[in-house]
DNA sequence: TAGCTACTGTGCGGTATCCCACATAAGGTG
DNA sequence: CACCTTATGTGGGATACCGCACAGTAGCTA
């Protein structure tokens, strides 16, 4: 199967030195994403890891009581499957297509042997995972301490900052399980952003008006996440 | 200076092989590590990775208008420090002595030359930073969906997990500033458990008295948080 | 075009937590 | 022992979010 995309639209991949990429190219798989996928439930062996060109990848924690949680967002930034990486043979979330697209993934255990032999990959990689424990670190304080509203301005920039277009397809129902929140909360904030003209939205699709204003709007995690990407890839290199 | 404790008390260093323990033990600096004493600030550069003994140290996130919240709780099982193997300068998080103890510690960058040459250490470090991040992913989750009562069980088991007595020195005040609550939550919320007959504490001492009955009475996020640790450590080998 | 389904809007009572203002008490210090 | 600081207890009003019930509506499909 083609796809329309280079795996080095992939910031990641794209790090890469040529004769690192060279080496992994072979490895790399296209795959369709589509919406609602799972790429991981809890306690599954980890078979691939992914690394989207165009799609977004949600971490959803689900409680036993199926109350839920996204704990971070995963786009063409980064790389799903950082428990291979770390020796662990699961992750404790379920991994989500969050926004359909397309995506690259590479068998566990080639990742591994990559990751073990090839110093400048292990480094850029544990380097991403800095970034996604900062953003995970994010995720706990946001919901420890801002109100609907100002989340859901940074969960709309986070999941734009992971797409080229500005319209996002996406219920409220669904923001409201990546939330951890009622819909209803998620009718009534997006309702006031609307009104505010900062979104626009209807039945599942949501455009995004005013970006700076949503950023003032939003919390200062937003802020946070979003830079700790960006000095992930120092304008120097490559 | 010396300590009554050798380095192998904590559990990573003591789950290393002999050559490899060797190899590190002249790197290791004994340290007292106080109530209160923050070991790093957030933006500033990691000079030590710390390996507690017997004392507990929580990664505190501090947000612009003050509150906080705690992302994480480190002890005996681990290492403080994790963003210097991952390849980051600095951690986003304040660290701070949580229970008084003694500690060893080790300089940056010789950390992360064994990190790099040995790779039997760097993986045993990379299982632990999976593990902690299992913690960090909770903490968000529980923030989200657990009331008060039930995270302070939880977090009270956390913290007795990583002591040998069943006795806390911590005041309701900072318990609060952990939890990301107000003081007087706690005070309500212990009250309840002291009534209960499950603790005991009395201006900033708090004695567990059922431990069974607290994990009860805790939401299902400490046994994950705990199942995770456990497995980090396979009974196999040593 | 009719009908149905999925999505969104709204209202109401309940609850957990917040914010603020004190009251009480324990334990160290002079 | 008296005092003072620090820790804990309590109450009242405000707020954010929940849970539930149901109404309205857009867009697909037959």
């Amino acid at each position: 199967m083609d796809i329309p995309y280079s795996p080095r639209k992939n910031a990641l991949i794209g790090a890469l030195p040529m004769e690192e990429w060279l080496r992994l190219i072979s490895h790399l798989e296209p795959v369709v994403m589509q919406l609602g996928d799972v790429l991981y439930e809890p306690d599954q062996v980890l078979r691939y890891a992914y690394f989207p060109v165009n799609s977004i990848v949600s971490l959803l924690y689900v409680m036993t009581n199926g109350a839920s949680a996204e704990i971070a967002v995963i786009g063409n930034e980064g790389m799903v499957g950082t428990p291979i990486i770390l020796g662990s043979q699961h992750s404790s979330c379920r991994a989500v297509i969050q926004s359909a697209g397309y995506g690259f993934r590479i068998k566990a255990n080639l990742l591994r042997q990559e990751f073990k032999t090839r110093p400048t990959i292990a480094s850029l990689l544990l380097r991403y995972t800095q970034a996604l424990i900062t953003q995970i670190t994010q995720t706990a304080v946001c919901n420890r301490h801002c109100v609907l509203e100002k989340q859901l301005c940074r969960w709309l920039l986070l999941s734009l900052d992971r797409l080229e277009c500005s319209e996002l397809i996406m219920t409220q129902e669904l923001i409201a399980n990546m939330l951890g929140v009622r819909r209803e909360g998620v009718t009534e904030a997006a309702g006031k952003l609307q009104k505010e003209g900062l979104i626009s939205y209807s039945r599942g699709h949501i455009e995004i008006l005013d970006r700076t204003g949503l950023e003032l709007k939003s919390c200062e995690c937003y802020q946070v996440v979003r830079k700790e990407y960006e000095q992930l890839f120092p304008p120097r290199a490559f």
